[in-house]
DNA sequence: CCTGTCAACTCCTATATATGAGTTGATATG
DNA sequence: CATATCAACTCATATATAGGAGTTGACAGG
């Protein structure tokens, strides 16, 4: 091993506390001075440590009061870029139902992406989502892995629309991030019908792997969208 | 004004001096004891200044050698996720031809993406651009202000694919940062022809105003492409 | 019971200092 | 001439210290 410069060794050991799940989010992590005294290094080394971990948003500050883990802000999921709105340019709210819930065993190819062995018992979920005038302008399909949540295709269960809510309340099981990958693809029949489009539109497609403490992958997701309004900005320097 | 951290008067002094064309991108900065001793405040200070500067990708740094000015990387472009790569993953080049290169003037919807008054004299690129097998892939519109880079339609003007090469050099302009939009949109009839594809069938669109010193803008283009192996990466915390 | 004060804790700003590591060019030495 | 060394400069790491600003809860006084 290299010689690690002392705040990296400092940023790696809270980071695996995380990840471990002895910190979780919205956790309360050790002051600065206690951490600086209990892990015997200066209080600036401390600050340099956390410095990175908050550029990295898995801690942020709150002057007076301490250093707390991120919760995951679905709010920056690339879906928001999806701007179903109004014309006038309001954000309108995408209510969903959810016309299908199973146990399902996956398929080679949802496995490979939850990186489970083939035939794992998971839970499929399918959901759409509408905007205000009862239009359907996204189709979400979601495999869970059924040993982590088992009794999510419960019907009497009621879902949110923040699915993740519910994992964390019902299940005890901490989101701890997501990657996300977007596309853009071809409407096949079934999607095209549940969209009310034709087939052969242009669809946005959300791709997202949900990752719990341990870096468990819990969730595999695929979000095919009507890309009417749908914009991504960005800044090159 | 309200008091602020001396360290954030430093960042936006040098930010400033970036801003006013004082350094240009490639430029070697003052060292930090210069910086500390020259703006009368402590090293530290100077460093934490330049940290939060090289965040936000306008400075890096060279351990020995000093602190750069950035050059504005279009690697960083939302356009590289356009993959026009080979079957096997490679990433293929882009070459580009220029059938049209005219002044113009300015419509309404043009001049106010450059933010200048309507009928402003303007220097209009088209270009297209193919892969390894000849087959088009996107198309070009740019609209340059012709006050800045007079000349630029002259045909005998090479035009190398990376457009921002000659600017730099020839007219001495500076591109210091660029604002990028994307969207999702059907192909009308030239483009389609241009393409090689179907009315109607979807693109990826990619708007840009590029913006040089001072804070000028001096380019708006739209790109046009094939959305065939589009896909964009992310991470949610 | 309410309210104001204040101590004790958080992170934030700012300075000073010492040492290390990477880069460059001048200079001495074969 | 070639090359090895080394001084002088860069930024990087690490420590110590002092005072300021935001937050909280205990506690005294009405």
């Amino acid at each position: 091993m290299v010689d690690k410069p002392l705040y990296k060794v400092v940023q790696q050991f809270i980071h695996q506390r995380i990840n471990a799940g002895e910190l979780v989010p919205g956790d309360l992590i050790p002051s600065e001075s206690q951490l600086s005294e209990s892990l015997n290094v200066s209080i600036g080394t401390v600050r340099k440590a956390i410095d990175l971990l908050e550029q990295e948003k898995l801690l942020y500050r709150h002057q007076g009061k301490g250093t707390y883990v991120s919760r995951v802000d679905f709010d920056n999921s690339l879906f928001r870029f999806f701007s179903y709105g109004t014309a006038s340019g309001e954000a309108a709210r995408i209510h969903k139902r959810t016309p299908i819930r199973e146990r399902i065993l996956g398929t080679a190819d949802i496995c490979r992406h939850l990186k489970t062995s083939i035939g794992t018992p998971l839970i499929y979920i399918e959901r759409v989502g509408y905007d205000d005038h009862e239009q359907p302008v996204l189709v979400e399909k979601c495999w869970w892995r059924a040993d982590i949540v088992a009794g999510l295709e419960d019907e009497d269960l009621h879902i949110p629309d923040l699915l993740y809510a519910i994992i964390e309340e019902k299940f005890g099981v901490h989101v701890v991030r997501a990657e996300e990958t977007l596309t853009v693809d071809i409407a096949d029949v079934p999607t095209a019908k549940r969209l009310s489009i034709q087939e052969g539109d242009p669809l946005v497609v959300l791709y997202r792997t949900t990752h719990a403490t341990n870096d468990r992958i819990i969730e595999y997701r695929v979000t095919r969208g009507r890309p009417d309004r749908f914009t991504y900005k960005t800044e090159i320097r």
